[in-house]
DNA sequence: ATGCCAAGTTGATCAAGGTCAACAACCAAG
DNA sequence: CTTGGTTGTTGACCTTGATCAACTTGGCAT
């Protein structure tokens, strides 16, 4: 069950802070930073933080754990448009209408921090370098959005899986964690998902990757045997589709 | 050729005001912005905006004709990733790195009102209606870019085709125009390319929902003969790849 | 243990859409 | 008026990845 608790978040203390926050806040910002993040909340597996069409009122900073956003259209049909780990902010579809327009999902036991926005755009009009910073994570959002468009538009299903498993191990890597040997939080299903593909079809894949000696697979854990050779076949690849 | 224009822009004049602008700035705030926004710039079809890998100084809203933004990865793949029309705002990819990091190019002669960023987060400071509007405009081409993922990674052929239609359609309405009777500016390799098809497949599809009798098309002339119909195609059509 | 369910792998088959090619229509330039 | 280049249409064929199905494994509840 999601819980609540009112635990000094402190982004000051916080080891993700360069991640989240921008470099260079003064002492003086950064505990105005400390009071506006005043809350931390505790999301179990298979919880939402927030569900689509629920009222927009914070964006969070993963803390913990790992998340993924998904939308569904009027149909059934539903697809999962991002992953997020610790050091990652979102919820910034919902600034648009003040409503969400995607679940968010933790994939595991996790801990967001809670940023009421509207306290947020208050702060950023004192602190220019926070306003600065929050223009520059939403940015962030919309380039990571479309080169997520140049993959489900103009790469075929073996480029999706590897351009996929190398972002994550890149984004380990910068959390301090190896990069070429983690574990995925997410189904295959939701790997599809997120890729455009079927989950059989990624599960074949990294099937193939594996007999072709580049990964190691076993249920979710992933090793990367040679991502040099990864990313050659991801910018040589065929002129594609 | 490109050509710079001193023409006073005045945003409180601008019949596109209310969809560029927030609505309900007061007077003062208005005249505001009319000294930010102080460059109009005419763009030559086929001439760029701004190309990737160029320096961010500054958003565009599209005072008259129509762009397409486009990335391209290190192999020669590129791919187009909006439209834009009048009344819209471009170059929000830029505002992360201080780098664009798609190109931007005039469909046909066009006209942008340049908008200086640093300047407009300048002001954002003291009108915080400004502020909210700027948060509102890139949350919005968040939501967009989502919806653009569901459409590439979930449906078929048909339904981006005709989603792509209704999108149009719908924007056409919003300026005045003819919501069922319009021109596409674009080839229909330009269309390909922005939805993950071949331009073969987009041709096959015109021709093919001709024959059904829901769309007429001449060249770029197409209308639009039955909108409810296309419109529950989209939402009912199989569940899906 | 036992049974059940969700998650994953693998194979056989099929269809959507890509590829290649021919051709038509329509400019714009000479 | 002719020529060449761009854009669009249509057909024949082929490839990729979806679909359907069987089977394995591991976790959890009884």
């Amino acid at each position: 069950m999601t819980e609540i608790i009112k635990l000094q978040p402190a982004c000051s203390q916080c080891n993700l802070q360069e991640l989240c926050l921008p470099i260079g806040l003064s002492e003086a910002e950064l505990s105005l930073v400390d009071s506006l993040v005043d809350e931390r909340r505790k999301i179990a597996r298979g919880e939402a933080i927030f569900r689509s069409g629920d009222r927009f009122t914070a964006i969070y900073a993963v803390k913990l754990g790992f998340f993924k956003t998904e939308v569904l259209s009027e149909d059934g049909r539903h697809q999962v448009t991002s992953f997020y780990m610790p050091g990652e902010v979102l919820g910034m579809d919902g600034i648009s209408a003040e409503t969400h327009h995607c679940d968010a999902i933790a994939l595991e036991d996790s801990e967001v921090c809670l940023i009421p926005f509207h306290e947020l755009e208050t702060i950023s009009v004192k602190v220019p370098t926070m306003q600065r910073h929050l223009h520059r994570v939403m940015s962030r959002e919309i380039v990571r959005d479309q080169g997520m468009m140049m993959m489900l538009g103009a790469m075929r299903a073996e480029e999706r899986v590897i351009a996929f498993l190398l972002n994550l191990s890149q984004r380990y890597a910068a959390r301090g964690y190896a990069a070429a040997d983690f574990n995925l939080r997410m189904t295959r299903e939701e790997i599809g998902s997120y890729l455009g593909l079927k989950l059989e079809t990624v599960s074949r894949t990294f099937s193939h990757l594996q007999e072709e000696g580049l990964l190691q697979v076993e249920k979710k854990h992933i090793r990367l045997m040679d991502a040099a050779i990864l990313k050659k076949m991801l910018s040589q690849e065929g002129i594609g589709r």
